[in-house]
RNA sequence: GCGAAAGUGGCGGAAUUGGUAGACGCACUGGAUUUAGGUUCCAGCGCCGAAAGGCAUGUGGGUUCGAGUCCCUCCUUUCGCACCA
């Protein structure tokens, strides 16, 4: 045996071993239960970042948990190789995003067989390949027979300069980041996918999920479930002479129908007929819905920016009294929701309340609070509460003292007998999914636009619509729509010329149901029955970040493959681990044109203020100013990732495996410092040496029971199997792997301590490393193996199962209690592990330290708690 | 702005069910080994205090025999907000 811990020498021999033995090659069946842990699939950015060692070790440490276990565990990997930074790439260097993508594949599945993730290669997927986006196409064709794909228009970011539509990633404060131009809206045809169909269900299943709470709060606020009322503000006279839509009415949507009597405006968006049929005659009106249609969609900054409006000069009619309502544009008014208006009670709401007062409209009470004062002068967080309805006025005077279900039930029937439509409803926060991208590197969406027969089906058998690998995107448009080879085709219904859908899909869908892929990577169908084996996914693991987007759409995608009869699942993922995100910190500048350029952190000098906060720095190259944005997730774009190629090739993979792992539990965040993998590989070190000096004695058989050992041995067992049950616990049931490794360490500290060399000593010895080889060889599978082999020749780690508990070493005669006087610690108490509760009290107030801190008061009262502590309070 | 979390020594973190705050590490300090650097080993290491002891888990309150943990307030940071993935 090598005295000495080589790293680079045994890694790659292990790899070897293990990829010659087809180690990690899941069978499809298996008298063993099935496990399937899935990570969500990396970008093929073009290196492994530390999120990914994260997400991916704690994925393996589990794989191997599980395998000793006795389960048939399945570890999968995939590439979610569509997407814009491809395109990016490719502007900046020219090379099609085709041939970058799977270069970058190439060699992060590398570093990925470098880290010796236990991953069954067979199984791989890239999304950008026919073999998979085939299958988004056929799908996307029966939803849309199903009616769950439709066509409407959707708004986007538009770059006036380069003519092209900006991921809201690419606007920044307003603008384009390589054109600096302001950003509009615009309306475009786009398809899109009837999530809300599936709304209900996708609140209600929640509920039976092992998911973490607040991700599952977080979906429930997502979907947003209101119960509300649909009614119509009726056109005054004259607005009815000028809208010629044949409706009689402004239709708005409130859950605070209640409110209704304190009504004093209305508010439409900016793209409301009603806005632009007042704006015909009014240039100063005109203008300001140009305003509001300058700048992004994204929601945080329209809900941050100031609230502004102008009134149409247009009335409604206030539906129970009759009286004359102005109607306002505001630009905070989202014609995407609802019906793109809405009544305005700034009595009761703290939005209408700040319109009201800046523009001088009336404020009206109309619901009180039991002893609590109104006045308009300032906004109460009360006013928006539930109370009972009051100043109804004489034509609703059955409404006063109502509360708030009984009043909505009231004034919708009160509608009702006026002859106006009103209806309660339920409302979703949650919109339809817009899947169309004017965008080059994404699937192709299967449709022929036919001069003559309208949007047509490509045909099941035409399937796939080929991506063309060749092109160069230049940030001008989408080159699929400048690629006549692409579009021009012969529509499939009347045989004429006709022109394809030039748009992709949003590249979540790929990501909605690749996990049912690696069951039949090569299935010629979308799935099959392999798929019904291995879902759902046991434990499914990525970054918290995902929480809403991508595991929704994902739940959605499984419900309607369900429901063609396609999966047998509900829900594609039972358990949720949600890593938390590896930060670092984020420098930047503004460029010549205005657009934005980032700087790793290992470019830049920081400069510090007094406190020692970072407040600038300087770019190490020519020492020019840069600034300092804060922290923020790693990510590509702000080139603030770390490469953990270097850690890899100094340490080894296992040093950089086991550093993460310790470094914190994989729920938080972690601010990310280089410091502290020196302790990692020492620790590494100290337990090769330690097997070194062990197997240079010679392996013997490992203890099996405690016969007569020394008290010593016996606490050191005591110790070991304290630490099996812990670590199986920690990998088991809590998933929290930085514990589990400290409890490993500690007990080889305790080992270390030991200075017998007895036949007995050795035996325990023995025990003790082969158990910790075994607990920790989820996390360092490499040098497990390998010291494995010297323990216990011509046996292989692979093979063990996960090591018992021995219950009688876990007995123990004493225990030592916690002595309390008024809840402070003051002392010990050895008693024997079965003393009562008596004998414990009276044993605590004969204790030195009680007697002295009592200083002769009497005990009030003495609290017992079995196995923890005595507290006297006196 | 809205939704969800987090905040404990110089640093990462531990304390799992309301019961010994700081496990396990990193950094640092002193010592041993070494020609030196590195390695390895030993000891120390929250703050104040000579000690006894006191104080201490972002802030301010509350509940309790007992609070890092539960409740309320405020502050800060992170994630998400529908075209980044």
């Amino acid at each position: 045996m090598d005295p000495q811990y080589q790293p680079r020498r045994i890694e790659p021999e292990v790899q070897r071993e293990w990829a010659a033995t087809r180690a990690f090659v899941a069978p499809d069946s298996s008298p063993k239960p099935k496990y399937y842990c899935v990570s969500m699939l990396p970008y093929p950015s073009g290196k492994l970042h530390m999120g990914h060692v994260r997400n991916y070790t704690i994925n393996d440490a589990l794989y191997h948990y599980m395998r000793m276990k006795g389960w048939n565990v399945l570890m999968p990997m995939g590439w979610d190789a569509f997407g814009l930074p491809a395109e990016n790439a490719a502007m900046a260097n020219g090379v099609a995003p085709a041939k970058w993508t799977r270069e970058n594949i190439a060699y992060m599945k590398g570093q990925c067989q470098a880290m010796g993730w236990a991953i069954d290669w067979t199984r791989e997927v890239a999304t950008c390949s026919p073999s998979y986006y085939k299958w988004n196409q056929w799908f996307f064709l029966r939803l849309w027979e199903k009616g769950v794909v439709y066509k409407k228009t959707g708004v986007v970011n538009w770059d006036p300069a380069d003519q092209t539509v900006l991921a809201n990633e690419q606007v920044i404060d307003g603008r384009g980041w390589r054109t600096g131009a302001l950003v509009e809206k615009r309306e475009i045809p786009m398809w899109y996918m009837r999530i809300t169909q599936y709304a209900d269900e996708l609140l209600d299943s929640l509920d039976g999920l092992g998911w973490p709470e607040q991700v599952k709060q977080m979906q429930r606020n997502w979907i947003g479930r209101s119960y509300g009322v649909e009614f119509v503000l009726p056109y005054a006279p004259g607005t009815q002479a000028r809208m010629k839509d044949g409706k009689h009415g402004v239709k708005v949507f409130t859950t605070r129908a209640d409110t209704i009597m304190g009504i004093t405006f209305a508010a439409v968006a900016a793209e409301h007929p009603l806005a632009t049929e007042a704006a015909k005659d009014d240039p100063g009106l005109a203008a300001f819905i140009e305003e509001c249609k300058r700048g992004g969609v994204q929601e945080a900054e329209l809900a941050t920016m100031e609230k502004k409006g102008m009134p149409t000069g247009l009335d409604v009619l206030h539906p129970i009294t009759g009286e004359r309502v102005p109607v306002w544009v505001g630009n905070y008014v989202l014609m995407a929701y609802g019906e793109g208006a809405v009544m305005a009670v700034p009595g009761h709401d703290e939005r209408d309340f700040a319109f009201a007062k800046k523009y001088g409209l009336p404020i009206r009470q109309v619901i009180e609070v039991e002893g609590k004062e109104y006045s308009v002068d300032e906004w109460q967080p009360w006013y928006a509460d539930h109370g009972r309805n009051v100043d109804s006025g004489a034509r609703f005077a059955e409404l006063d003292g109502r509360e708030y279900d009984d009043a909505i039930d009231t004034v919708v029937a009160k509608l009702n007998a006026l002859g106006l439509p009103a209806a309660k409803r339920v409302q979703y926060r949650l919109r339809d999914w817009g899947i169309s991208r004017q965008r080059y590197w994404g699937t192709p969406i299967p449709i022929v636009v036919c001069p003559k027969c309208g949007d047509v089906a490509v045909p099941d058998e035409d399937l796939p619509v080929i991506l063309p690998e060749n092109l160069v995107p230049d940030g001008s448009g989408s080159p699929l729509a400048r690629d006549r080879a692409f579009y021009e085709c012969k529509c499939p219904m009347c045989g004429g010329a006709a022109k394809r859908d030039t748009d992709t899909m949003d590249t979540f869908v790929d990501s909605s149901w690749y996990f049912m892929r690696y069951a039949c990577p090569d299935a010629g169908t979308m799935v099959d029955p392999r798929a019904r084996y291995w879902m759902p996914v046991d434990l499914y693991i990525g970054g918290i970040e995902h929480a809403i987007l991508h595991l929704l759409y994902a739940r959605f995608w499984t419900k309607a493959m369900r429901d063609l009869g396609l999966v047998h699942v509900d829900e594609p993922f039972t358990n949720l681990l949600t890593q938390g995100m590896v930060l670092n910190h984020i420098f930047s500048r503004r460029n010549a044109k205005g657009g934005i350029e980032y700087f790793p952190p290992d470019e830049v000098q920081a400069v510090q203020d007094a406190e020692g906060r970072i407040c600038g720095a300087t770019l190490k190259g020519d020492g020019s100013a840069v600034d300092y944005e804060g922290i923020g997730t790693m990510s590509k774009s702000k080139r603030n990732g770390v490469d953990p190629q270097e850690m890899i090739e100094r340490y080894g993979a296992d040093t950089a495996r086991l550093y993460v792992m310790e470094a914190s539990p994989p729920t938080d965040t972690v601010l990310w410092s280089d410091k502290g993998v020196d302790g990692a590989l020492r620790f590494l070190r100290r337990l090769w040496k330690m097997v070194h000096e062990h197997v240079a004695a010679g392996v013997v058989a490992p203890c099996r029971g405690d016969g007569d050992l020394s008290s010593p041995l016996r606490e050191l067992r005591f110790k070991l199997h304290r630490t099996i049950e812990k670590v199986g616990d920690d990998y088991g049931r809590r998933l929290q792997f930085n514990t589990a490794i400290a409890a490993v360490r500690e007990l080889l500290n305790l080992y270390a301590d030991l200075q017998d060399r007895s036949p007995a000593a050795r035996a325990v010895a023995q025990e003790v490393l082969e158990a910790s080889i075994v607990l920790l060889s989820p996390v360092v599978p490499h040098i497990a193996t390998a010291l494995w082999r010297e323990l216990r020749p011509g046996t292989r780690l692979l093979d063990q199962p996960w090591p018992a508990v021995d219950p009688a070493a876990l007995v123990k005669d004493t225990i030592r209690l916690v002595v309390q006087v008024n809840g402070k610690l003051r002392g010990h108490l050895d008693v024997s592990a079965d003393a009562s509760r008596e004998e414990i009290e009276a044993a605590a107030l004969r204790h030195e330290a009680v007697i002295k801190f009592a200083g002769g008061r009497k005990p009030k009262k003495v609290v017992v708690v079995p196995g923890r502590l005595v507290n006297v309070v006196v």
